[in-house]
RNA sequence: GUCCCCAUCGUCUAGAGGCCUAGGACACCGCCCUUUCACGGCGAUAACACGAGUUCGAAUCUCGUUGGGGACGCCA
């Protein structure tokens, strides 16, 4: 029975490299008939938040990632990890070092001046026949494990392949603060063994940890999950993504108009393919999703890409969902907004043509809130040859069916008995019926904008015109 | 600096020794469609980082170089 499981820390929000390998472990436990576990690693008290938090669980309700355990909180298992951390020191696995930081700090220091890498030199590492230094009074100690020093560490990568590191590598890494309480690699450790994680699906940076952590599984004599690192998500300019380089939080993707399932398409794609398909359902990503394909370089996250791929969602979303979304958006900016025309029609009309909810939104406040045109658009629209054809709609227009159909038919004709081509009367009615010169079709905008509002906007144009000068 | 990992069009990628005069997608450019703006259709430009091997044959295997990313916390 395969088990995988996302592990956020609730230190900001849910970021879309986060999202992307909740997305990647989530289809792989899918794809295997597997359980997915949510759990929120929340030891570092003093960046954690419920805020946080929450602001995750949003994000992963609103992309759909849902979890079949959890969340989990490190918090509340922190008696388990006392229990461990016991056993541990009995076993002679793990010892109290009285270094303090400012000790340890310069230690590092000596090492990175002497082009070493930064190591804890062992100093209060009991070793048969050693003496070690007299216990400082004043000082609490931490709990470091007792790396091996001989051999290396290696596994299978499922996504990277074989990767090998040798133990002197590695040093004694605090697995206890001076508090007593636990850190990262250790309630890692605790946690996938105790929730019996088969699959451990995680962000590149953590290629590093994998070894301690399989040091001290071995040492609790528990078995190994397999490990999957998937590749870090770089900005356009190749660095590690950040807030500088534009959205990086989930939840503002929602913001700026993005469809949850379109982000999750691209994420998918990012760093993983399956042949040419770039639109494809969640059931079909379940489907065909493997470790193995899964890129092993890094990818740039390309937000034109990404907008692409929402238009082609939003071209074949659901009208009345898609109303939904918008409605709320055009409240904001409609002041007394009232859905008339109905909401579900205008979307339909517009959809095709918005890469975003946000785009969506700004094309469809033209039916719900009317500007009058500039005279600087008036005059580079509206040319005193199109006043006969508009007088004749005026009148025409009050007597027709009012569908698209008979208010193209009524603009033909007009057009065609006052000598006009189509762009020389679509372009005034445009201009005059909705303030802007660029709409959907005219016929079908008309249609829209409605009878009475249309008569009245043509009316009020015809009205103010000037006399030619006499 | 040390260790780990990586390397196909500008970007995301297909490619697992001959199917590759390297395919798809985004972006860019051109043409068509057209009632404006879009959508759409068609087309063009564009890549196997470099150098040695292995092989009858290499984008695909090996080594090196260069370049990039990651890690080196009493953060996760």
């Amino acid at each position: 029975m395969i088990r995988t499981r996302f592990a956020p820390s609730p230190t900001g929000y849910l970021h879309i490299g986060g999202a992307r390998t909740a997305l990647f472990s989530r289809a792989y436990a899918r794809r295997h008939g597997g359980t997915f576990i949510l759990r929120v690693e929340d030891t570092d008290l003093e960046r954690s938040t419920p805020e946080s938090v929450e602001a995750i669980l949003e994000g992963m309700r609103w992309l759909g990632l849902d979890y079949d355990e959890g969340p989990y909180y490190q918090m509340q298992r922190m008696p388990r990890y006392k229990e461990v951390l016991a056993q541990l020191l009995a076993s002679g696995h793990a010892y109290h070092c009285y270094a303090s930081r400012e000790e340890v700090e310069a230690m590092r220091e000596r090492q990175r001046l002497a082009g070493l890498k930064p190591r804890y030199d062992g100093r209060w590492r009991p070793e048969p026949g050693k003496i070690l230094p007299s216990v400082p009074a004043d000082v609490m100690p931490v709990v470091r494990f007792k790396n091996p020093v001989e051999g290396g560490v290696a596994w299978h990568d499922l996504v990277k392949g074989t990767i090998e590191i040798a133990n002197a590598e590695l040093d004694d890494l605090i697995i206890a603060r001076p508090d007593g309480t636990p850190t990262y690699n250790f309630c890692v450790v605790v946690d996938d063994w105790d929730m019996q994680i088969t699959h451990v699906i995680r962000g590149d940076d953590h290629v590093n940890n994998t070894p301690r952590q399989i040091n001290i599984l071995k040492a609790l004599g528990a078995a190994l999950p397999l490990y999957a690192h998937v590749p870090m998500i770089l900005g356009a300019d190749g660095e590690r993504l950040s807030k500088r380089h534009g959205a990086v939080s989930v939840l503002q993707y929602q913001e700026d108009g993005y469809l949850p399932e379109a982000l999750l398409n691209y994420l998918a794609r990012l760093g993983w393919a399956h042949g040419d398909e770039e639109i494809f359902t969640m059931e079909q990503f379940v489907e065909w999703f493997d470790l193995e394909a899964i890129s092993r370089s890094p990818a740039r996250f390309n937000p034109e890409k990404l907008l692409w791929t929402n238009q082609q969602y939003l071209k074949t979303a659901d009208n009345h969902r898609l109303a939904e979304l918008v409605r709320p958006r055009l409240e904001r900016i409609v002041p007394g907004f009232v859905a008339e025309p109905p909401l579900a029609d205008v979307v339909q009309l517009l959809k095709e043509r918005a890469g975003t909810l946000a785009d969506l939104t700004e094309a469809a406040a033209l039916f719900y809130r009317y500007t009058e045109p500039t005279e600087e658009m008036l005059a580079a629209h509206v040319g005193a040859d199109a006043v006969p054809a508009l007088r004749q709609l005026a009148a025409q227009f009050g007597r027709i069916e009012w569908t698209k159909t008979e208010i193209n038919a009524a603009i033909k004709t007009a057009a065609a008995e006052c000598g006009l081509k189509m762009p020389g009367i679509a372009m005034p009615l445009r201009v005059i019926v909705t303030g802007t010169p660029h709409t959907p079709g005219i016929d079908a905008t008309l249609a829209l904008v409605g009878r009475t509002a249309v008569l009245q906007r043509l009316q009020h144009f015809l009205n103010n015109l000037q006399p030619p000068a006499a």
